[in-house]
This record gives C-alpha cells, sequence and structure tokens, in this order.
RNA sequence: GCGGAUGUAGUUUAAUGGUAGAACCUCAGCCUUCCAAGCUGACUACGUGGGUUCGAUUCCCAUCAUCCGCUCCA
C-alpha cells in the first residue's frame, strides 16, 4: 500500500460519511468538521469505551457533566484569563509572527521570569538585547498585542465587560469546582477520581491537519484526587493506563510513544503526552498532568470556600492533589480511522479497502443482506429488526452480494449476515468476517449470542 | 501567521475565452443463489465575490477552504 496522506482520510472520511467539512455549503469554517452517521457512531463507541473503563469498570470512579459556561472568576483562580493568552509580535520587514516570551526565552543570557514581564518589559528587552528576526535578521517589531486562546461570549441583554462569560478552555474546572459536591453525595473516599466527556473551545490561529486541532473539540478527561506523597505514583500509574487504553482500542504498540514535556504548563508539575504516529507526523492523543493542588488551592482562595477533604481515619484536613490524564475525544477517532484504513490487495489482484476497526467501536455490528431481494427480504428485514434493538445494524439489498460485502468492508462492519433459501427453510444464517473473508452459518437462535460475545470491549 | 500547492459531480479526473466529457460511486429496472458480473436508464460539478470582455469554469484581483512545509501548540 502507498503511504496513507492525510488527503486521502479527508476523502474517505467524506465518501463514507465520518466527517464532512464544517459549514462546507459556505466555504467552511476554518478548522471546524462536523460528524457524519459513522463518523458519530464511531465517536460515540470511543467515548463509550472509555467512559465503561474509567467510570463504570473502575471503582471509586464517579462521572459529571459540567456546564460549558462558568463563571469568570473560575478562570481567574484557574490562571486562563491571566496566563492562557499569547504575547504575540510580528517583524515588520519580514512578517513574521512571534511569541515574544518565547523569543526572549530563546536568547536570554540571564535567569529572568519572563511570565512575569509586562508587554512593555518583554518589548523593551527584546531591543535592549538587540534580539534580532530569527528569519531576517531585522531588529523592527511591532507592538505586542495580547491575544487570549478563549472564546468570549456576552450573558444578559447588555454587552460589557460585566456580562462576559467565556467558552471554557479545558473541561477540568468542571470536576475541580464539583469535587467536594461529588464526594459528599457518592460517599467517596480519597483517593477516587471524577471523569468527563465534553466540549472545550480554544480560539487557535494555527492550522489543523484535519480533525487534529480545532477550534472546538471533546475531550475524555479524568482527574483523579490523592494525597500528596502519592501523586508520583499515580501519575505513572495513569501514563500506563492510557498507553493500555488506546491499545485496548486497537492503536499498535509501534505507532505509540509517551513524550515528556519540556516546557510545563503554569498548573503542573509534571506532564506527559502519549503520541500516535499520524500520517503527518506524531501527534499527541492524550496528556497526563500532576496538577498538585494548583487548582484546587486557587479556588479555595478565590471562591473563599473551603475545598479541604477531611479525612475520616485520621481526621486530618488536605487539599488533594490531582492527576489529570485528557483523552482527545476527536483525536482518538482520527487515529482509529487512520490505522485502521487498508488497501488490501487480494489473490485476484483486486484492491478492497477495508477499515479494520474493533468489532466494539465500528459504527455498523453487522449488515444484513438478503441474498435475492425478491426471495430473501423479508426474513431478512425480520433478523434485522431483532438484531437493531440491540446495536447499530446496516440493511443492504442493493447489487451483488460481493459488492455489498465490499461496502461493509470499506466502513468497517465487523460481520455480515446473509440470508437465503437455507434461511427460510432451516433458520441458518451466513456470518461473514470482514477481516478473514470467512464464513460460517449458524442457527439465527445463536446469533445474537455470537455476536454479542464478538463486539464485547 | 509565513511560504508552497490546489479548488470542475460523492470520489478520481478531462477539455475549453462561446457555460463542460469520462470513470468509479449512487439510484431505478431487468438479470443474478455468496466476495466490486452484465444490460438499460437516471441524478449530480466549474468554492465565493469582484474585474477585464460582446461573452469567463478558463485571464486578473480579492476572499474562503483544504493539503504540504514552517511556526505555534496546557
Amino acid at each position: 500500500m502507498k503511504k496513507l496522506t492525510m488527503e486521502k482520510i479527508v476523502s474517505v472520511c467524506k465518501q463514507y460519511g465520518f466527517i464532512f467539512q464544517g459549514s462546507e455549503i459556505y466555504g467552511g469554517l476554518a478548522n471546524t468538521w462536523d460528524y457524519g452517521p459513522l463518523g458519530v457512531e464511531l465517536k460515540n463507541n470511543i467515548k463509550k469505551a472509555w467512559w465503561k473503563q474509567f467510570i463504570q469498570e473502575r471503582v471509586n470512579s464517579y462521572g459529571v457533566d459540567a456546564a460549558i459556561l462558568m463563571s469568570p472568576r473560575v478562570w481567574e483562580a484557574s490562571g486562563h484569563i491571566s496566563s492562557f493568552d499569547d504575547p504575540l509580535m510580528d517583524c515588520k520587514k519580514c512578517k513574521m509572527r512571534y511569541r515574544a516570551d518565547n523569543l526572549i526565552e530563546a536568547n536570554m543570557t540571564e535567569d529572568i521570569k519572563v511570565n512575569a514581564m509586562t508587554n512593555e518589559e518583554m518589548l523593551k528587552y527584546v531591543y535592549d538585547k538587540g534580539i534580532k528576526c530569527p528569519h531576517c535578521g531585522a531588529l523592527d517589531y511591532t507592538d505586542i498585542r495580547r491575544f487570549n486562546l478563549m472564546f468570549k461570549t456576552f450573558r444578559g441583554v447588555t454587552e460589557d465587560n460585566n456580562s462576559i462569560v467565556y467558552l471554557r478552555p479545558e473541561n477540568a474546572q468542571g470536576e475541580y469546582v464539583n469535587y467536594l459536591n461529588v464526594q459528599r453525595s457518592m460517599r467517596a473516599k480519597i483517593p477516587f477520581g471524577i471523569g468527563q466527556i465534553g466540549k472545550a473551545f480554544r480560539n487557535e490561529i494555527t492550522p489543523g491537519n484535519f480533525t487534529f486541532r480545532t477550534i472546538e473539540f471533546e475531550q475524555m478527561e479524568y482527574q483523579f484526587f490523592c494525597r500528596k506523597g502519592e501523586d508520583e505514583k499515580y501519575y505513572e500509574e495513569f501514563k500506563q493506563i492510557g498507553m493500555d487504553f488506546f491499545q485496548s482500542l486497537g492503536l499498535p504498540k509501534e505507532k505509540l510513544r509517551f513524550k515528556d514535556h519540556d516546557k510545563l504548563a503554569h498548573y503542573a508539575k509534571a506532564a506527559v503526552d502519549i503520541e500516535y504516529l499520524f500520517p503527518f507526523g506524531w501527534g499527541e492523543i492524550n496528556g497526563t498532568h500532576n496538577r498538585t493542588d494548583f487548582d484546587l488551592r486557587n479556588h479555595q482562595l478565590y471562591s473563599k470556600k473551603t475545598m479541604e477533604y477531611l479525612d475520616p481515619e485520621t481526621n486530618e484536613k488536605f487539599i488533594p492533589y490531582v492527576i489529570e490524564s485528557t483523552y482527545g475525544a476527536d483525536r482518538t477517532p482520527l487515529a482509529i480511522i487512520c490505522d485502521a484504513y487498508n488497501e488490501e490487495q487480494l489473490e485476484d489482484g483486486e484492491i478492497r479497502e477495508v477499515l479494520k476497526l474493533h468489532p466494539f467501536l465500528a459504527p455498523y455490528k453487522c449488515s444484513v443482506l438478503p441474498l435475492v431481494k425478491k426471495y430473501h427480504s423479508e426474513k431478512a428485514t425480520e433478523i434485522y429488526s431483532v438484531l437493531s434493538k440491540d446495536y447499530m445494524v446496516s440493511y443492504d439489498d442493493s447489487g451483488s452480494i460481493g459488492k455489498r460485502y465490499r461496502r461493509q468492508d470499506a466502513i468497517g462492519t465487523p460481520f455480515s449476515i446473509t440470508v437465503d433459501d437455507n434461511t427460510i427453510n432451516n433458520n441458518m444464517v451466513t456470518i461473514r468476517d470482514r477481516d478473514t473473508m470467512k464464513q460460517i452459518t449458524i442457527k439465527i437462535d445463536e446469533l445474537k449470542a455470537y455476536l454479542t460475545q464478538k463486539i464485547n470491549f
């Protein structure tokens, strides 16, 4: 198979109804994408697999679904209003754009706190030290403009500073502000975790690599509340859990790696990414951070409400440490699609397009195919209506049987159930396997049990 | 944001200053009893907005979008 390109992935996603360009009929809106009928199934199945593993099967784990709009005070406490913005500066000569703080950090000779500098101080430093444009060598910059990555909107009828609300740039704060609510209502004991799946928004101006980097994106994230001193142990544990999770979805080990952060976010003590080898290169699909007690401590400071946990055994009060592990709910499906897509050369020289998806992730678990439309449709419809009570089933009676198998291959349906005379006379159906292209014949009564066992996650 | 490329049906593409041809796909009919068969027919396209021109899908400008390379990336 020739090298897979993102162009090909984009085209396949569109062709088969996985992902469409956002607002396409109006020429699109940059870095927005819509999930189509099959894409939403795949994505939902990935979210289901995640929820099952992290919330359902894990002890001391609880799910929440917090509001996207939160009090602006949350973002003051979290540090996003002050530090989630970039000091941008252009070279007037060659028009290259730089982040002033990065430029200074790359060129500074003494140890200075760039983050604490004002725009004026940074600009002065750049000129004083003669930090020239790395691209053209000029020393002629525009003033520094702050670019905040949070989307703003207004609540109420007036659009003034008092009515500004932000679309959340990360989901974690929803768990933090609710951590005591969850702890009390669930009678949870530390250590425990809170998980959430939801959308976040960042006003990025950078380009995107299909759905890899978008201005609106969904995350599946787990916040684990533990004692200081145990944080490093759990940090290591969650790193590995992440690696195992991706492999359980079917991503191969050799296309996954850990990547430690050189530069830490304002809240983190340690941070590591799990990267997948996309056609465009390695890209983050999970991030695990040791956020210490930074967030809870700040919420206590800003809200004047205690964030302390009372240990029932020792009567000790403390603010827990938090290990955060975030999984991209758009990046993971993208990685899965890139990995599952195959163009297989068959023995007769034909090329077959096949999506080798884990059966649990496949949009359709099976297809029901009447071998000859006019003889077998009635029985096939019957089977369809039984199976579709349990999961997504595709029904296809158009074209030759071989063609219909190929259609299902291309969208990753793991099993195809063919209805023929043997079904009508003897209640036997043929099940054809997507990966092996082999067939078996079983009784209709055994169909459900067979499929259920096969699609388990 | 920078540089490069591209933009014609769902996909892949052809041609053209006088508004477009195909293949695959899809759909309907006939045929067909297990891996993209055949026949007949049907649907569907020049990203958007300006300019030049008698006339623009074609030339020019702008814009939008995507891909590639930088840059950036909590």
